[in-house]
DNA sequence: AATGAATGAGTTTTCATTCAT
DNA sequence: GATGAATGAAAACTCATTCAT
């Protein structure tokens, strides 16, 4: 029964339950066998789509790359102010945990796999670097290049540090909305601050 | 070889090795194996000493814990200002990376891992709140309690922050230290802001 | 190699070899490689059908049990007498020696386990009750009910003795045949002393 | 403090200990620290004073058997009839119990390792031609040569068998007492039955 | 396309033995 | 005479990968 077009939703299924098992397990307790149970597969499938465990964790990582960016552009208009795109990258980060409380456990094993994982910290560097530019990017509309600079590192290292701790002290969804309120106020205040 | 008085000696060079393992290594990658020999002992020894593998990893956790607080309290004189306490609190935080390399990439390791294991949970709770109280007790001698606590969770997300991006891009200790300017400034805004 | 229909071959497989290293070796010098290279296969097989080497014990204890029912269950027609079916308890007792040496050293090296293994007991128990009450329901219809459970209690320790002996002396299957003889010629004394 | 005469104390300080670890956690489950432990010294005097751990398991069995043989000779006086040191032997063998109610699954487990264990073998077989060739001594003075060689097989079946199955369900002292009992009357039986 | 049986290298843990003190 | 620190081989168990079907 060669279904045709299987690949994509077979590859969907299989990063889902990645996203899933290792949310729930851990990077180091999740294995083939606890990703392919969760996708109701078989085990020899993972080395079939991706190559290998590794592969699968890769491609699950790009996933939640673009998925980011995507929440990013969806919310853009062609009359968005800067400021509005400010806050439209902050809701990004913080909903995360919208969509799966597992992401963010996620995320973290990931980050911290990427220190000793050369493709894993290539890919994080592309996240860490696009949140700067984006950030910079905006600023620089209402501040000198320098100002926006600094503001842009002060309020991506604010971002990063409040999802954190909420992700670290195992935050209900309550507490991500207040980091984000924080965030939020946070660059108004970068505004007024730098702002000309 | 029975020489009495080993064992503190012992221990320590397996929590030393652990670091160092888990630093280079991470955690996933690190073995009864890879610590035993970076220590220059056998395997066994762990079990003897730690009772088992997750043993070593606790008083691992716990031995960085105290080192963070002894950093801190050594700092502190009787004349130290409330300002200057936060400045302190700052420079043990970012000084981690001057005591060793590994040691910023164990302590993200452990972090990571603590989502899925209760006793490191526990740890890094008592991290995660040691720093906002150390943090809002400085700034309540500055400010009223409420502005204070605001105070108090900003900075600590924004050392954590700045901290997480520093690490995670695998930056030198100019960065380190440029990050450790940088929540400086921050506090001194945030005294200024809220202060009396 | 995933042939459909393998688990129940695999599974005998393992039993056969497990009865045959306890045999060889004992129960103690029994290992997961020793019982896996018996059966020409893996030692990772274990875990994947029994879940580990104790669950592998186990099963083996079972199909040991099963094994002697099934001899006597076997014996057995409508028109077997009381007395005929005490003396196929006895053969069914002592012919476990006819199938496989090794099978002996294996029922002694788990009854001598069942002292400090709870399922083990349990196992030793139903045994052990069985063989009493198959004995009891027999002399039952030879004599008075006291008599009967009087006589299964003695007769039963006889076969176990005789048996423990004979084990014990590494004794050939000569030897067996005689002490299976003598059990029956003690069955046979119990009748004609209680029998009405 | 070089102790003098300290050999006897020792060697029966561990002697003891063996036998309360075998009984108490078996034979596979103890260990030279089990051991000493119990014996309140240090796992190094093992190797010491019996060469090793092998070494001090056969010398416990040792000790077992000749414990055994001197209760019996204890009960021998010059008046004993024959019956009364038939009755003595059972008296022994059953009085095990009452020592320790760790001799008695100690004595299972030696005997089951006696199945692949030369020295071990050796001992059991000393023990079980010893019982062989008490009783069969005394059956001797009672009835002619073959009846009384037969008596004694059939006797030691029954004093193994009920012994066995009383130590493997556990059974307390009262059901130890019920099988010595059995025992007597079974070789008053046989005198009645084959005596002169 | 998909399975899952089978493998075996790698991991943690246990433990008898050794030996400097 | 006695200790117990240290070793390292051997054990059970895990799991990514392979591959016949």
């Amino acid at each position: 029964m060669p279904k045709i077009g299987m690949q994509p939703v077979r590859r969907q299924q299989l990063i889902d339950a990645t996203i899933e098992s290792v949310g729930e397990l851990g990077l180091q307790a999740t294995t083939i066998n606890s990703i392919s149970k969760k996708a109701g597969l078989s085990s020899g499938i993972i080395s079939h789509y991706f190559g290998g465990k590794q592969g699968l964790i890769e491609a699950t990582v790009r996933y939640l790359l673009s998925n980011l960016q995507q929440v990013l552009i969806e919310g853009l208009t062609p009359t968005t102010t800067p400021e509005q795109r400010l806050m439209l990258i902050i809701e990004a980060n913080f909903s995360r945990i919208q969509q799966q409380s597992d992401t963010t456990k996620t995320w973290l094993s990931f980050w911290s796999q990427s220190m000793h994982d050369v493709e894993l910290h290539r890919l994080q560097n592309v996240n860490s670097r696009r949140l700067f530019s984006n950030l910079a990017s905006s600023f620089k509309q209402l501040m000198n290049d320098d100002d926006a600079k600094l503001a842009a590192e002060l309020c991506a290292g604010m971002i990063d540090g409040l999802w954190l701790r909420a992700v670290l002290s195992k935050s209900d969804q309550n507490e991500f909305e207040h980091c984000e309120l924080l965030a939020k106020r946070y660059v108004k205040s970068l505004i007024t601050q730098y702002g000309a």
